[in-house]
DNA sequence: ACAAAAGTGTTCCTAATACACCCATGA
DNA sequence: TCATGGGTGTATTAGGAACACTTTTGT
């Protein structure tokens, strides 16, 4: 009896014979907005969880890659073209009764994408909308299904290769200051960063340039600096920002 | 026409009413045996890819998780309870056009099991069999599906775990010698390690308890060692341990 | 002149690396 | 007695962490 579900996959089959799961792929988009880190979320119209906030995500097409849906739903949400977006596979949630109608296994991706490039109607603020940036720190309290789940672990994820990547480079526009990066890594990371320690380390990853812009505004102008290439992701020595 | 397939998902919907694909479990399962790392592959009965070596795999059943499917297979491939086996979901492969029949996403694991607790039939080298643990250097050149990309992708995801974790011990069973331990880091990082800055390092980590016995056999018998409590997945510094 | 953020160097310490010889056993 | 793998210690170095003051601008 031993391999019996292994010669089911290896016999040829009919592939409406066995009644099976949807796929999905549900969508962590983060930004950066007020150095703060948010997250995208939808309003629910519908039953089951109808007025709880929920991911994006919506069912895998069938002439479609993993990634093409997800950049498919990314391109819906935000208005923006997933192209030089960072997007990847972060974890595959298929608990029978994560969803209570049916049985959904639903491919979770994390984005992160520049606030910049955001179109307007996404951008704003309206309480009224059914799509909202919520901050990471103040996620609403009712989420739609294993949502909070998926979220929590994307963050963590997020965090954790924030300490030894420099994917935090992608949440920002093109040309930011140093500060700005900083503050970012702070709230992402929870923890208050030295400041010569942070711009020792990041200068001499050589993959950023300063520019001759300067961000004017209050008191002393900071230089902007902006990648050196593409959006890279080159991977530092897994350390941390120690101390303030 | 933004959040269309939004819509689709807040939706309630009929679980039969769209065309879906169909999910399964893949499972690269290592083991280490005569100090090399060893795959469990299984001999395709049927087209497409008869003769070619597959990865033991199955249907996602309808009330079980995935996690509960992954460990149904390996204890249907290697009759040992997959109680205490490092078992981690690796990635989803769901590219149409991967199963030629069908369109089918497959979540794959990799289990980490001791080969001492392998049951006779599948421990046995019988070229006969369907069922065979090949040496990672030595893969069958015909491999069904994108197998050999899961598999490389396992080994790669391995490979790196072990430089900042220490899941290598899950390989070996509950006693061995540090020579083994070295050895086994060795062959599947594919590079020397130093005796005494492995020693040293693994020591320090604190979660190796020396027994009352040695491993003897040819010349001066080497201490065993074991795990101070079950199976950890204690996290050390990210480094390596250089030069031979 | 003062408030506020930008910018900059050095010391300390931990941890990784490199490296070579003696030990215990079986044949 | 010799061949084989087991076992051990130290010096060097690289990189992370801690830490405080000067500079530039706007008001």
């Amino acid at each position: 009896m031993r391999r019996q579900s292994q010669k089911e996959f290896l016999e040829g089959y009919d592939a409406s014979e066995f009644e099976r799961p949807s796929v999905t792929v549900d969508l962590v988009m983060f930004t950066a907005m007020d150095r703060s880190l948010k997250v995208l979320l939808i309003r629910r119209g519908q039953q089951p969880f109808s007025g709880s906030w929920a991911l994006p995500g919506g069912f895998v097409e069938m002439e479609e890659t993993l990634e093409e849906a997800a950049a498919r739903e990314l391109e819906q949400e935000t208005g923006v073209s997933a192209e030089g977006v960072y997007l990847e596979q972060l974890y595959t949630f298929g608990d029978p009764g994560r969803d209570p109608r049916t049985r959904v296994i639903t491919v979770a991706y994390f984005a992160l994408v520049d606030s910049s490039a955001i179109t307007p109607k996404v951008t704003g603020q309206e309480e009224i909308s059914d799509v909202r940036w919520f901050s990471v720190r103040e996620l609403p309290k009712d989420m739609a299904f294993d949502h909070r789940t998926i979220l929590e672990y994307a963050v963590k994820r997020l965090r954790n290769k924030l300490e030894y990547t420099a994917v935090g480079l992608e949440l920002l526009p093109d040309q930011f200051t140093l500060s700005e990066l900083q503050s970012l890594y702070e709230t992402i990371l929870g923890e208050k960063l030295d400041k010569r320690n942070f711009r020792k380390k990041t200068l001499s990853m050589g993959i950023l340039q300063p520019t001759k812009g300067y961000r004017k505004g209050g008191h002393r102008p900071a230089m902007l600096y902006q990648f050196k290439d593409a959006k890279p992701s080159s991977t530092f020595k897994r350390t941390r920002f120690e101390r303030g």
